[in-house]
DNA sequence: CGGGTACTTGACCGATTGGTCAAGTCCCCG
DNA sequence: CGGGGACTTGACCAATCGGTCAAGTACCCG
């Protein structure tokens, strides 16, 4: 699985062959027709491990925080992180994207993030630390922004430093707490 | 071009063969090879025509505002506009953001949108309207932002509605705004 | 009307695709 | 030691891929 999401980052899930695959792990086709139905159960078990990989670290990060507000922070700074470490997941993600047999073992995982990271916009409402707007706009907003920020460190346009991160954290804060 | 476009924002770019096209079009083979080289060809050029279309949109709705905030949300709301309208070009701006093979093409176009875009937040940031931050990455954010609404309505996942249009602008002039 | 250019056809090409399967090999357990 | 499930092999399959090209057809100009 490693060596094919290495092959799917690099060239397309499409263009990258079974044969391929096999051939560059050095065993026969029948291996990999014993333990996977087809092509695209690969890639969807693919997908499955990254999810649950970035859900771990999301939870993990979030764990300790005191209010809110820092845990929507820390929940940001550890996806991009995840994200920037993980280039070949979050390649394969943003593929998944875009292609419609893929794109619903995408919608779920996304869906629990979005609602974790919407609950605790929320409370920060609730709490009066931001003004009263849809929670789930908003956690979709910042998603967007971490998102288009890693990509562009991946095709090499941006570097993401940490000033870089920092800005863009402080974009999403911004971008919740205006009127 | 219009209907090669459709099925590739359809069914994928590479699960489309060229006789596919063909035959849904009535014509033979040669046809085809006779105005483009190849089927990567096809896509570079569907990917230039829906680029030109952008930026045309985009420099309309900016002509005519008067200061650089007004300008930034004009171009926010015909970015967000084309797209959702452009399904078919915006569906293939994303999966060629995806494709090595495709991706450097839509890099110029995107670099002079930002740059454009870049270039009224420094004048915002100038006339003292918004704080000192990188407005290139400031201008990424944004389009991060547009760029993820637009998918999650294109996927069905949320409807864009004019109230959430305002959000997101509100959510993009937020987050250049604050501290 | 004759000839040449612009365009169109679809059979055809070698290569490659995702997937199958009969024939093993390996190793554990009785 | 003998048998049987777990696992592996790679030749093989029909289908399809992107792309070619000899043989037209349509039409304009002299």
């Amino acid at each position: 699985m490693a060596y094919a999401a290495d092959r799917f980052a690099d060239n397309g899930y499409h263009p990258t062959s079974v044969a391929e695959i096999v051939e560059g792990l050095g065993v026969g086709k029948g291996v990999f027709y014993w333990y996977f139905d087809s092509k695209e159960e690969l890639l969807r078990a693919i997908l499955a491990d990254g999810q649950l990989d970035l859900r771990r670290r999301q939870r993990a990060a979030i764990a300790g925080a005191e209010g809110p507000m820092e845990r929507i922070e820390r929940g940001i700074r550890a996806s991009i992180e995840w994200s920037l470490e993980q280039r070949v997941f979050f390649r394969l993600f943003q593929f998944a994207a875009t292609d419609d047999r893929f794109a619903d073992n995408l919608r779920k995982g996304e869906q629990v993030a979005v609602r974790d990271a919407a609950k605790h916009v929320a409370d920060a409402m609730a709490a009066g630390e931001i003004p009263d707007r849809d929670p789930v706009l908003l956690a979709h907003a910042m998603l967007g922004v971490t998102t288009h920020l890693v990509q562009l460190d991946h095709r090499g346009l941006m570097k993401a430093t940490p000033e870089a991160i920092d800005s863009c954290v402080a974009f999403c804060l911004g971008g919740i707490s205006r009127v």
